[in-house]
RNA sequence: GGGGACGUGGUGCAGCUGGUUAGCACACCGGCCUGUCAAGCCGGAGGUCGCGGGUUCGACCCCCGUCGUCCCCGCCA
C-alpha cells in the first residue's frame, strides 16, 4: 500500500476516493461492532471506520490494534452522517470506510499517553521521540522549518551568502567557558566548539565576501536557565562598508519578514531606539521590558536632605536611591506590602521603604523623618498620585537597578500591565565598551574584545577605559535580549590598543589572535554584524516559557541528554588515544 | 558556589493540624456493547509514598542528610 496523503488532508472534496493513509493510533474505539480508530499523522487526525459486516477481516484485526500502533489503511472516503459529524477536527466531515488494514508495527503501552495533558518535562526528555509525537511539538518544530526558511530567503534576497564555518576551532580568552574537543593527531592539544563564528565572520569580510550569514550552532560551557542551553543556534550576519545604521535597518526588516510571515503581526518599523544609560536610568535593566512603562527614578539628592539614616548612610557610602512607583498601591494589604519588602529582599536588597499617597501627600511610619517639603518633592519627581505606593532602595548603584528592575517585572505581572500578543522591540544602544571586572581586577568587554568604539570616545581607552563608548547595539523583546552585535576594530592599532587595556600581554595576544590581527593588518574592510538567537525568538514567537520547547532534543539544567544518556564516559581505549588521563575516579 | 519549589502505582494528581486496609483519573488486563470521537458499562491487576537516617506508641505527613527535576542569583564577551 502506497501512501495517498497525510491524514488529515482529506476533505468532503476527496469524497468517493479510494486513499491510503499511514500513521499512528491515536485511540480505538470499540463498540463490539464497530470499530473507530483515530489515525495521526503529522498533519493530524483522521478516522477509520472497521465495519464488520462489510469487511470481517478488517474488523478483526482492528479488534487487536493499540494506541500507538503503525497502521496503513486503504479504503474509500466517505461522508459522516450529519449527527456524527465532529466539527472539531479538520476532518470532521468525512471518515475511511476502511478495506485493508496492514499493521505496520506493534507498540508496547506507552510511558506516558500522547494528547492526554501535562507531563514531567524529565518524563517527556526521557522520551523525548514519544514527546515529539505529541501536536505541540510537531507544531513547534515545523514553525522552526518554516521560521528559519524565512530568514534563509530574505538574506539571500538581500545580496547575502549563507557560509558554514568550523565545529573544531580555536579556544580564546575573554567570553564565555568552552568545550574543548580533545586532538587525537596532536595529542596533548584541544580544539575549543565556537561560542560563535564570531571570528570566522569577521575574516571572511577580510576576504571579501561582504555579506555573510549563518544559521549557526554555537556552544558555551556556562550554567543553563530557561532561555539558556549549552548549544543554540544564532542566525549570524555580517557585512562590509557598514555602519551601525545599516546594521540596525537590515535586521529590522529581518524580524518584520520574520513576524509577518510567521506569525501574521506587524513589526513597526523603525523600532525604537534607547541608550544604555537611560535604559538603565529609567528600568534597571539593559533589556528592559517595554509592554509596560513603570520607570524607575533617582532620589538620592531629595534624600540626602531627609533624617533617615538607612538612606543616609547607604549614600555616605557611595549608594543611591533610587525608587519606583506603584499605581494605585494603596489597595494592597499590609500583608502585600510586607511581601513586596521580603520580595526585594530576595532580590538582594537591604530593605524597600514605602509609602502611601493619602491626602495628597507621602504617609509612612518614617514619613517622620522627612521634610515636608522634601516629601512633596519626592511626591512630584515620582509622579505619585492620590492612592499611589512609593517604595524606595537605598544600595549601590548596580544593586539598586538589579534590585528594582527585577520588582518592576514583578510588579508589572501583579497589576496585570502586560498586554496579551502585545511585542514591544527595542534597540539599546551606547552600550560602554568596557567594565571592569573586581574579580580579575581589570577591564572586560561589556560585548565582545573586537567591538569598535566610538569615535568620539576612542581616545579615552589608555586614559579612562569606563567612558569609552562602543558600537555595539542589542534587539530587546519583551525584556528578551534576542541579539546583539557591533561594528568591529578593522584597523589593527584599535585592535591592539583594545588588548592592550584588557591587560592582554602582547605574547599571548599574537598566540591567541596572531591570526585575526594579521588579517585586519591585511586590507580589512570596515565591518560589523549582528547575532540573533533564534531559538529564544522562537521560544517568544510561540509563547513558550522555555526554550526547550523550541528544541527538538534539549539539554536539562545540567546539561544531560536524558534520552542519550550524554554526557557519559567513555571506554579506557579512546582516553588512551587521545593522551587523556582521568586526574580522578568521576563519581557514577 | 548560593537561594527557592517539587519528588506518592506506567502517566497526571489527591492525601486535613502524624493515627489503623494510601485514594482518583487515564493507560494496562478480562468481559459486554454497531456511530463513537478523552466512547460507554462491568470486573481485575498494579504503588509502602525518590533514597538513607532520626523523632514518635505510630510518619506519605515532622527533622537531618542525600539524589533527582525545575525556577532564580552568580556565570553566560
Amino acid at each position: 500500500m502506497r501512501r495517498t496523503a497525510y491524514a488529515a488532508t482529506f476533505r468532503r472534496s476527496d469524497l468517493g476516493r479510494s486513499i491510503c493513509a499511514c500513521g499512528w493510533v491515536e485511540s480505538v474505539r470499540d463498540h463490539g461492532g464497530l470499530i473507530f480508530i483515530d489515525l495521526r499523522d503529522r498533519s493530524g487526525i483522521l478516522q477509520l471506520v472497521c465495519d464488520p459486516s462489510k469487511q470481517p477481516e478488517v474488523h478483526a484485526l482492528a479488534s487487536q490494534v493499540r494506541d500507538e500502533w503503525v497502521v496503513a489503511a486503504e479504503g474509500e472516503i466517505v461522508a459522516r452522517s450529519p449527527e456524527t459529524v465532529n466539527p472539531n477536527l479538520p476532518t470532521g466531515e468525512i471518515e475511511v470506510a476502511v478495506r485493508t488494514l496492514e499493521i505496520l508495527n506493534k507498540s508496547l503501552p506507552l510511558p506516558f499517553q500522547i494528547s492526554h495533558g501535562e507531563l514531567n518535562e524529565e518524563v517527556r526528555l526521557k522520551h523525548r521521540f514519544l514527546d515529539l509525537r505529541r501536536p505541540a511539538m510537531q507544531r513547534n518544530l515545523a514553525f522552526r522549518s518554516r521560521l528559519n526558511a524565512i530568514v534563509r530567503n530574505f538574506l539571500l534576497e538581500n545580496d547575502f551568502y549563507e557560509i558554514e564555518t568550523p565545529f573544531l576551532t580555536k579556544s580564546t580568552p575573554e567570553g564565555a567557558r568552552d568545550f574543548l574537543v580533545p586532538s587525537r593527531l596532536m595529542p596533548g592539544q584541544f580544539y575549543a566548539l565556537p561560542q560563535s563564528p564570531q571570528l570566522y565572520k569577521q575574516i571572511l569580510m577580510v576576504a571579501g565576501f561582504d555579506r555573510y550569514f549563518q544559521v549557526a550552532r554555537c556552544f558555551r560551557d556556562e550554567d543553563l536557565r530557561a532561555d539558556r542551553q549549552p548549544e543554540f543556534t544564532q542566525i549570524d550576519i555580517e557585512m562590509s562598508f557598514v555602519d551601525r545604521g545599516d546594521v540596525i535597518d537590515l535586521t529590522g526588516r529581518l524580524l518584520r519578514d520574520m513576524f509577518r510571515k510567521a506569525l501574521d503581526v506587524e513589526v513597526a518599523l523603525p523600532i525604537p531606539t534607547l541608550s544604555y544609560d537611560d535604559a538603565m536610568a529609567r528600568y534597571g535593566s539593559d533589556k528592559p521590558d517595554l509592554r509596560y512603562d513603570l520607570p524607575l527614578t533617582e532620589i538620592t539628592d531629595l534624600a540626602r536632605e531627609s533624617k533617615f539614616g538607612v538612606f543616609l548612610r547607604a549614600i555616605e557610602s557611595g549608594g543611591i536611591v533610587k525608587g519606583i512607583r506603584i499605581p494605585k498601591g494603596a489597595t494592597f494589604s499590609r500583608k502585600d506590602l510586607d511581601d513586596l519588602v521580603a520580595e526585594t529582599q530576595r532580590y538582594g536588597a537591604g530593605g524597600f521603604a514605602y509609602f502611601k499617597v493619602t491626602g495628597g501627600a507621602l504617609a509612612s511610619n518614617i514619613a517622620k523623618y522627612f521634610p515636608e517639603g522634601i516629601l512633596a518633592k519626592i511626591r512630584e519627581r515620582m509622579g505619585a498620585e492620590e492612592g499611589d505606593v512609593v517604595g524606595f532602595v537605598a544600595e549601590p548603584p548596580a544593586a539598586a537597578n538589579t534590585v528594582l528592575s527585577q520588582l518592576r517585572a514583578s510588579l508589572a505581572r501583579r497589576l496585570n500591565l502586560i498586554v496579551p500578543g502585545k511585542n514591544a522591540f527595542v534597540w539599546v544602544l551606547d552600550f560602554p565598551l568596557l567594565e571592569y571586572d573586581a574579580g580579575e581586577k581589570r577591564h572586560v568587554a561589556v560585548h565582545h574584545p573586537f567591538t569598535a568604539a566610538t569615535a568620539e570616545t576612542r581616545a579615552l581607552l589608555a586614559s579612562d577605559p569606563l567612558k569609552v563608548k562602543a558600537q555595539a547595539y542589542d534587539i530587546v523583546l519583551n525584556g528578551s535580549e534576542i541579539g546583539g552585535g557591533s561594528i568591529r576594530n578593522h584597523r589593527v592599532d584599535w585592535q591592539e590598543d583594545l588588548f592592550r587595556t584588557l591587560g592582554l600581554e602582547k605574547e599571548e595576544v599574537d598566540q591567541k589572535f596572531g591570526f585575526l590581527l594579521q588579517a585586519l593588518a591585511l586590507g580589512a574592510p570596515p565591518h560589523g554584524g549582528i547575532a540573533l538567537g533564534q531559538d529564544r525568538i522562537l521560544m517568544l514567537m510561540l509563547g513558550a516559557d522555555s526554550i526547550r520547547e523550541a528544541i527538538a532534543f534539549p539539554k536539562n539544567q545540567r546539561g544531560v541528554d536524558l534520552c542519550f544518556d550524554a554526557p557519559s564516559g567513555v571506554d579506557d581505549r579512546q582516553l588512551r588515544d587521545l593522551g587523556i588521563q582521568l586526574r580522578a575516579k568521576p563519581k557514577t
